[in-house]
DNA sequence: GTCTTAACTTGACTCGTTCCAGATAAGAGC
DNA sequence: GCTCTTATCTGGAACGAGTCAAGTTAAGAC
């Protein structure tokens, strides 16, 4: 249940992120302007700071993730822990599950990483959606 | 010369432009604001607004690259037309370029892209850069 | 030297996001 | 159940990055 999933994060059980995390699950890769969206139809009113705060609670506890393409707004997803990946269309912005060949992180390490110390290779595919074509 | 490589592009040579593209040659990675200051110690007074038309100019026109890590400010660069990646810091936010072992795009192709028409690959590796170790 | 128009300036404005101070309510402990 | 702590929420101001629009300047074709 949602109010479990919350809890054994840590977190309190409020309307505002339980109305959040449901619509997290129905509808992922949404913007936060969505999300806000969709959580006053569920919960009534509720600020947009709220959403903000529930959704960093919810990345910090691991119970969501955030993913953000160049040129577009934030956008949050439940689907976390096996490293997938995106593809993201040029024109609407769609953005769609890519599953990861290694699954776990980082998954792909470059040869020659310049003295960093590489802990994810995040990787976005940028293309045309079926829509667009 | 600078001067050539703008007019090869079709674009006009002017004071703003020269310096910018010196700048952008001199600091990969560079966010608007590093460059606009590049810009104004060696060609005076330039308005904001010069260097992000300018910037726009030379990516339509091949002479530059964007770069967008989430949680950062534009980046540009003139390495362009290898398709090589990119290592940020989570900490400063540093980037460093990783070549590409493929070299040309989309250098990696999903297995499953839901109906979508991939072009390009970006690899953005996310760690820790030798300072911040 | 003229003339067209790319390039520049100025300034207002949007968007996504963050910061703050204070009010509210979840849930631990009695 | 009642209290109390503090996580969470509200409202509103503020911010950085970027865009838009109208008018001026100057590069370079002729």
């Amino acid at each position: 249940m949602t109010a479990d999933r919350l809890r054994a994060a840590g977190l309190r059980v409020t309307r505002p992120r339980l109305a959040l995390l449901d619509a997290l699950d129905a509808s992922p890769h949404a913007t936060v302007d969505d999300l806000a969206g969709a959580v006053r139809i569920a919960a009534g009113s509720v600020s947009t700071q709220a959403v903000y705060d529930a959704l960093e609670a919810f990345v910090a506890a691991g119970l969501a993730r955030h993913v953000e393409p160049a040129g577009s707004p934030a956008r949050f997803e439940t689907r976390v822990g096996d490293n997938h990946h995106h593809v993201v269309c040029r024109a609407c912005g769609a953005t769609a599950d890519v599953d990861c060949a290694v699954g776990r992180r980082p998954c792909l390490t470059p040869k020659e990483s310049n003295g960093f110390v590489v802990d994810e290779a995040e990787v976005t595919y940028w293309g045309t959606c079926p829509r667009c074509q």
